[in-house]
DNA sequence: AATGAATGAGTCTTCATTCAT
DNA sequence: TATGAATGAAGACTCATTCAT
């Protein structure tokens, strides 16, 4: 909402689906033991992300972050011990939902026309619009982050170019490497065009679909 | 460098030629009365556009900004009376240069082809691109620019618009504002794709030039 | 070690043999009802001193201290209702292990030559080593054994006075009581010279032994 | 006052004069540029040193510091960039001090009878203790103070070493490194002793005179 | 006009203590 | 009784802004 047209680097891994989803894999925060403390994980990650994407991440404060999940500012350094932290988990669930999603549209993509491609791309990017302002939020002022994100793209990328060979097989890998660049960037219009703009969004989301099947419809 | 890939929306205006380029139009900053006051007035928003862009908002401290443009931060504060007016300053003029150009572009876009127009837009976005970054990284934290940024976006994409109906005469009114919004975000890409990654810029701008000519060519 | 010679007052008390020796003359401690308790209790003790004498008494934390004493933060505040309960409890074990030692001491003191006495003397300091460093790093920062330790101190010299009347019958109770602060200063020298230092420290506590014999020697 | 006989190391170098007194030569430290800024260097540092000395180094509170100097907090931090900054700062002044106070006292030693030169280093502590006890304080929370802290005290030693040797001409070397540390800890009975008690303070002055008399006349 | 020392509100983070399980 | 998650007051430190020189 305050971001209105982030269109920033993506990320979808080309790995295999990843294996933890918690807060717990990103480094020093404390696993929750019983089930209240995941509500409670997951409640303070949803804060954090919303804040970080309506006030940049310098400008939310723990505080803040704390209150709206209905916290306290100790049980948010419980279990994450700094705000970098909180960041970098917040990016981890991203990263992860990310490549599930990319990866599960790759087992399909041989079987599907340009047309469905495109739309599937852009429901991907819908599914994911969530956090992802977040973590475009966060990039400039962690320095952890701004190291992760590139591979993230790159994997994200590889995924795409994958998906394109195997949806244009006469394409080659070279040619298949510069569209998934560009491929990427129209499926961030989506959140960019779409997204901020509720009114006239449907028509945004339409003309992305269309873009991105003639785009991928003249590659060869 | 440190922004890989940031691709908001951008800002260009339908108005006439920006009456006043300086700070000026701020409000707040004080008119400089000689070539001396000017030159300082430069450095010190180039200063911070660059501190800005590499730091975001918040970290940049105003001190650090003083510093980099060879000023005490006393002399700062003489010329711009807060960090949001510096930050409206830098706004202002980059709002002014985007402006300038796509009007410039607009007195042209009848006599050009499809082809034509790509490059010209690409070479405005390239134009661009230094101011770019940092109003995008205040965006989040500076309420006052949020609130600028959309009538600019609505500028450019009009602006976008009138040219497309030049260049298209067979086109609507209602898909040239669709169109432009997604013409807009293409243009984009030189930013997030092309300077972001140096080594295989190249090649994504010259994508960037074929995408856009493609999708220009297509509409009708 | 991190407190490499810390010399600051002693106490041992001119009181009878001291009641009880657990936390419980604290007042807030509760007493364990069976063994296991006195242990625990122990434990936890002992880890409260150590960490005080390795950090200070503000940078251990409650939290630290219950886990070297394998113990749940909420099993120590079980036994000990604050933070400064624990010091007191801590320094009253300390306080009641140096009345014991120097009141046996009283006991033989007729008997014994300058000699024998400096070496009981040194002998005791010795043995009060561990808990005194704790002690020392607690003073400054609690304020209730700050109030302790003068009386600890006094009845400390009260009781080395009476020591030394004893040994050296010509002397008056006046020049006996300055005497009895140098003799405990001197004693003090084992711990800030040769327990701080491994290597030398046999010498030290040799020098000691001396100095302390020929000081008492010509006392009359 | 709080910190009633606390009998650390103390320091005093071998080296030469020490060439800076101010706060400076301790590391980050702003150097003041006017002689207001002086007066209020020394005052922070003195309000430090007191307060250190009175609750201990982590007990002391840096807004308390800066209020009891009369400065803001941020004032205190544009001299001292951190907490620890400033306890060096009050270390390297002790050092600097007690270094210069021995220095002179060797150019005369062999000038000095065992009374006078008992009498000599019985001065030059009382001269010392305002800063001492500052710095046995932070000794235990400051890592790099502990570090400092050993050179400083085996310098002292040197020194004073070197002044027995000659004051006692017959005296080994190896036995004026053991006496020298005895010596030392004797002198320190005069802050621990005559300063905390104020009333029979003079009588432990006295006795602290006479002790290192007896000790510096028998050594052969 | 220029300078930079002084100010203090606001931020992140720690940790003693409580209490539900 | 034992446990450890939850709480929030308090402290170190930063930095936009002011103002005396």
């Amino acid at each position: 909402m305050s971001n209105p047209a982030p269109v920033d680097e993506n990320g979808m891994t080309g790995i295999a689906h990843s294996t933890a989803v918690t807060a717990a894999n990103t480094g020093q925060a404390k696993q929750p033991k019983r089930e209240r403390g995941k509500q409670r994980v997951a409640a303070l990650m949803n804060a954090g992300a919303e804040l970080f994407q309506e006030k940049g991440y310098e400008a939310a404060t723990m505080t803040e972050i704390a209150s709206r999940a209905g916290a306290a500012i100790g049980s948010l350094y419980q279990f994450f011990p700094s705000k970098e932290a909180l960041a970098e988990a917040i990016f981890a669930r991203y990263s992860a939902r990310a490549t599930d999603l990319l990866q599960d549209l790759a087992l399909q993509a041989s079987t599907l026309s340009p047309v469905q491609l495109a739309e599937a791309l852009v429901d991907t990017m819908l599914a994911l619009s969530s956090d992802r302002d977040a973590t475009i939020a966060m990039t400039d002022s962690v320095t952890s982050i701004e190291e992760r994100r590139k591979p993230l793209r790159n994997a994200t990328r590889n995924t795409i170019a994958t998906i394109l060979c195997e949806a244009v097989p006469a394409l080659s890998k070279a040619r298949a490497t510069v569209a998934s660049a560009m491929v990427l960037h129209i499926m961030k219009s989506v959140q960019a065009l779409a997204i901020a703009e509720k009114e006239s969004g449907q028509a945004f989301v339409a003309e992305a679909r269309t873009v991105l099947a003639v785009y991928i419809s003249q590659l060869h």
